[in-house]
RNA sequence: GGGCGGUUAGCUCAGUUGGUUAGAGCGCUUCCCUUACAAGGAAGAAGUCGUAGGUUCGAGUCCUAUACCGCCCA
């Protein structure tokens, strides 16, 4: 055969790159129906996904890859359906890992950022940006990701920076910006402050140190109090105990000595104390530490801040000022020792708060900054929820959802660096009054002056994510593209960026835009290691996408990421995986050399009106199951389901199965081989389009060739059904589900009998240990299926390596013939006979083991229908079982009968 | 402390509304370079579906309890 120039196996390197600058060449990225252009037409209803922006200064990990090839996944399906389909790209500004970046570039020359100054090092950051932001763009698109770039958005450009500051301002002019002295968390190291959701909290050993908290009154007496940080004693302003603790009563309302300062403070009583913890006695350090800042709020106390921002004791630590917090932790204890305030100390496990960035211990402390008063936004965004307009998949993470809007806190929105929107709040040196505006104003809004200096502080980065799915669209201009792509349709992302992000987003969304910025949240799992461990540095066990991509190829590593996870779970991956599919990758380019190279030898033209034969009407039927199967499931979200359907049937039925007998049929020429030509054709054509959006490089590469074929050789080959050859893959129409029309039953039924009976001598050959090349003698009895037994004797000889000129099908053996091996399928009894190489006594031994089987599924089967089942399930259920009896009974006979002719 | 998820073959995991012989990939055993594919083909071994109850004619699937592992929140 073959002219065919396709090369034996599929080369994804050379396919990869040329196909994605060609699909974004020809625009196919871009929505149908643009609303900036003629023609468009507002009722059509447009498919969109906002990305998650990646930070600039990211480089791919599993954790893209994952996102995009999902994203990728709905954009490419729903563009095929014919949806007008956007994709927006973008990156975020990441404000404190940019920062980063650029500052240890600078301490790699000997500088730090304060040396250089704010505005210049906003320039190098700028060009920090503009050298390396790119990377990860370019990373994204080498998975694929057919978003339209010409919509792509950084957080930092003019138009997102505006919705910024229209945000910010409008909030403030609502009052729900306010600035005030709070307790935050605060990173010593990267000194600035960070909210609640960017700390981790994480169990690590330590102390408990109990210590004497003397009576102001000389008396000796003391209270014993525990503690895990010995140094926020110097910032002590009450010890608190439980209101009805009898051991600790007679003291509330006297006053105590704080250690080594000896500053009178009050013992009050709390609810909150737990008396069974510690020694039941609490100190309050209201400054540094959440639940004795609302201790303190509800007591009136005094709030001492005793650290610095670089986490060093201030002078409110008397003698210990300057020192650092964890040196004077030992320091004070020793003193205190020495003071013979010491009782005692154990090792403990503590919750440690750690910045999420950097990883350092998170000091809360009080400090001044902006916060947002988010409660009102979140009840709108719970109710969204609650009434359905917004759907979570998995549901179950709506009770997480719900459970975090209902506890939300106010939330500090400035952070102390230098890279970052920069709040719009201008101090008037002249009245002290704060101007906001959405324009750099030059004039104090109250008294006129000029003399006004801007806040220094800017905004967290999450504040500007979460306009991302308008601000993109030009939001607060009321654009074409705001108009028409906002709400988009699905929100796509981690589970672990639930609060961060997509919460947020749902609250600006309503708040801002006044509709939900997306109907559906889709959450992924997260991606681990083969054996469920995270992946990180120091394991050594982190997969490179880059690499795997390479190695493997974008389509099986999008593949291994869409098929292996389910929603909201999170997957192991392993190299392994990914190859598995790389081979199914070559299997599915190997399927499509052969039928390609088929065309080309069969006729162009039918003579007559098609007669297919079992095997095409079954491949038929088969193909249009998977295409309902596969619809049923994306529209369920459940995209891994989906891809095991394709693979399966590609791999099981279509390859392992109707190929093989195409090329029997092929080889018959004439009206049989066009037929079989064309149904090769379309049933490929079918599955590189369902299988396009998992694996595009290769699908569109194949199509590509399939196509060219096709065309090439007969108009006849066409796609039908509103399908056709279209210029690509990317943009061809999604298949259609042909309705069943009643004969597909029992094709699959005929054809699956067919498969068992070829197994059944496959597997007599193999136990034979019998060469393929050798062509085996064959005697059936099939009963009242010896008519389908003839009618498809050609295709089984072939597939089972018979020899056609000697099989007999007999509708009954009165006497089943000598020397012969022999299995029974469905009450199908198959004879090869085999003279000399049968081994009577294991024969034997063999059949009275598949009787023993056979009789006890007809027990089981004797006793299922004698018990209330038979009256009670419905009636389709107890026929079913009563037939399956019927066959076991068949097949035990013929069993029965081949055991005693041996004997 | 509250919530959620997982527990199915040696490993990694599917199993969609309960339907009666539980599937895949990898690994393992045997055979085969049969002109689409050795990144392949054929055959095979392998699971009391964490445990204990319950609902039901019927439970991997629903309910209750429980163990272990993991995650989130406080």
């Amino acid at each position: 055969m073959p002219k065919t120039t396709l090369p034996k196996t599929y080369d994804f390197a050379a396919t990869e790159q040329r196909l994605y600058a060609w699909w974004e060449e020809s625009g196919f990225f871009k929505p149908t129906n643009d609303p900036n252009l003629p023609g468009h037409d507002p009722d059509i209803e447009p498919f969109v996904i906002s990305i998650p922006p990646a930070n600039v200064t990211g480089k791919l990990h599993l954790g893209h890859a994952m996102f995009v090839s999902m994203e990728d996944l709905m954009i490419r399906y729903h563009r095929m359906k014919g949806e007008p389909s956007l994709w927006v790209p973008g990156t975020d500004h990441a404000g404190i890992a940019t920062q980063l970046q650029v500052e240890n570039m600078l301490r790699e020359q000997g500088k730090s950022r304060e040396e250089v100054g704010r505005e210049q090092f906003e320039a190098l950051t700028w060009d920090w940006k503009h050298e390396y932001g790119g990377h990860i763009t370019r990373q994204i698109r080498r998975l694929g990701a057919s978003c339209d770039w010409s919509r792509e958005h950084f957080t930092l450009d003019d138009d997102l920076s505006a919705a910024v500051r229209e945000a910010f301002v409008q909030l403030y002019e609502q009052g729900l910006i306010y600035r005030g002295a709070r307790l935050i968390n605060w990173s010593p190291g990267l000194k600035t402050a960070v909210s609640d959701i960017e700390v981790e909290y994480a169990e690590e050993p330590g102390f408990m140190y109990h210590f004497k908290y003397r009576l102001a009154d000389g008396s000796g007496e003391y209270l014993p109090v525990a503690t895990t940080r010995p140094e926020t004693i110097l910032g002590d302003t009450a010890v608190a105990v439980h209101p009805e603790d009898p051991r600790y009563l007679r003291y509330i309302g006297r006053t105590v000595l704080v250690p080594m300062l000896d500053r009178e403070i009050p013992v009050i009583a709390d609810e909150y104390v737990d008396r069974e913890f510690g020694t039941g006695a609490l100190k309050v350090t209201p400054a540094h530490d959440p639940n004795d800042y609302e201790i303190g709020m509800r007591h009136n106390l005094e709030f001492i801040n005793v650290m610095t921002k670089d986490a060093r004791i201030n002078e409110n630590g008397g003698p210990y000022q300057g020192m650092d917090r964890f040196a004077c932790r030992k320091k004070i204890w020793a003193d205190m020792r020495e003071a013979d305030l010491v009782i005692k100390e154990e090792p403990h496990t503590h919750q440690v708060p750690r910045s999420q960035r950097g990883g350092e211990i998170v000091e809360p402390m009080i400090s001044t900054q902006w916060f947002l008063k988010i409660q009102p936004l979140a009840e709108k965004a719970i109710e969204a929820v609650r009434d359905g307009r917004i759907r979570i998949v998995p549901e179950r993470f709506e009770k997480v959802y719900f459970n975090w809007m209902e506890n939300i806190k106010d939330w500090c929105i400035s952070r102390q660096l230098w890279w970052g929107h920069r709040i719009p709040v201008w101090y008037c040196q002249a009245c002290g009054k704060e101007t906001v505006s959405r324009e750099d104003p030059t004039a104090c809004a109250h008294c006129g002056s000029s003399q006004l200096e801007q806040d220094p502080d800017v905004l967290d980065t999450w504040f500007s994510s979460g306009l991302w799915p308008f601000s993109t669209f030009g939001w607060p201009e009321q654009t074409p593209d705001l108009d028409y792509f906002y709400p988009t349709s699905v929100l796509e992302t981690g589970y672990d960026i639930l609060f961060f992000w997509v919460a947020r987003m749902i609250m600006d969304g309503l708040w801002f835009a006044g509709d939900i910025p997306f109907h559906t949240v889709y959450l992924h799992g997260l991606i681990r290691d083969e054996h469920g461990q995270k992946m990180s540095k120091s394991k050594g066990n982190v997969v490179d996408p880059l690499i795997v991509m390479e190695e493997l190829g974008t389509d099986a590593l999008r593949f291994t990421l869409l098929v292996g996870s389910t929603p909201g779970n999170d997957m192991n991956l392993s190299v392994k995986k990914v190859e598995g599919n790389r081979n199914f990758a070559n299997k599915v380019w190997n399927m499509g050399r052969f039928i390609i190279g088929a065309l080309e030898d069969a006729p162009a033209k039918a003579q007559a009106a098609p007669q297919y034969t079992l095997a095409d009407s079954w491949i038929w039927a088969r193909m249009n199951e998977l295409i309902r199967t596969v619809d049923r499931l994306f529209e369920n979200y459940l995209f891994g389901e989906a891809g095991r359907q394709i693979y399966d049937f590609m791999w099981g039925d279509f390859a392992d199965w109707y190929l093989e007998i195409a090329k029997l049929q092929l080889a018959q020429g004439g009206d049989r081989a066009f037929y079989t030509a064309y149904t090769l054709t379309r049933v490929l054509d079918t599955c590189l389009r369902l299988l396009h959006p998992y694996t595009p490089f290769i699908t569109e590469e194949l199509w590509g060739h399939l196509k060219t074929a096709a065309e090439a050789h007969s108009a006849e080959l066409a796609p039908k059904h509103g399908m056709g050859w279209e210029e690509a893959l990317i943009i061809a129409r999604w298949p259609e589900a042909q309705q069943p029309e009643g004969w597909e039953e029992s094709k699959i039924t005929d054809f699956t009998l067919i498969q068992e009976l070829v197994r059944a001598i496959r597997n007599v050959r193999a136990e034979k240990k019998l060469p393929h090349s050798q062509k085996l003698a064959a005697l059936l009895a099939a009963g009242d299926r010896s008519a389908l037994i003839k009618a498809q004797l050609e295709s089984i000889a072939s597939l089972a390596g018979l020899n056609i000129e000697e099989v007999q099908v007999f509708d009954d053996l009165p006497e089943p013939p000598a020397d012969s091996a022999s299995a029974v399928v469905q009450g199908i009894a198959a004879y090869i006979p085999l003279a000399g190489l049968i081994d009577t006594r294991a024969e034997i031994t063999r059949l009275e083991k598949e009787l023993a089987e056979a009789e006890g599924q007809i027990t089981r089967l004797e006793n299922l229908l004698n018990s209330p089942f038979a009256q009670k399930a419905p009636a389709s259920v107890v026929e079913n079982e009563r037939a399956k009896l019927a066959t076991f009974q068949e097949t035990a006979q013929k069993l029965r009968d081949q055991r005693d002719a041996l004997s």
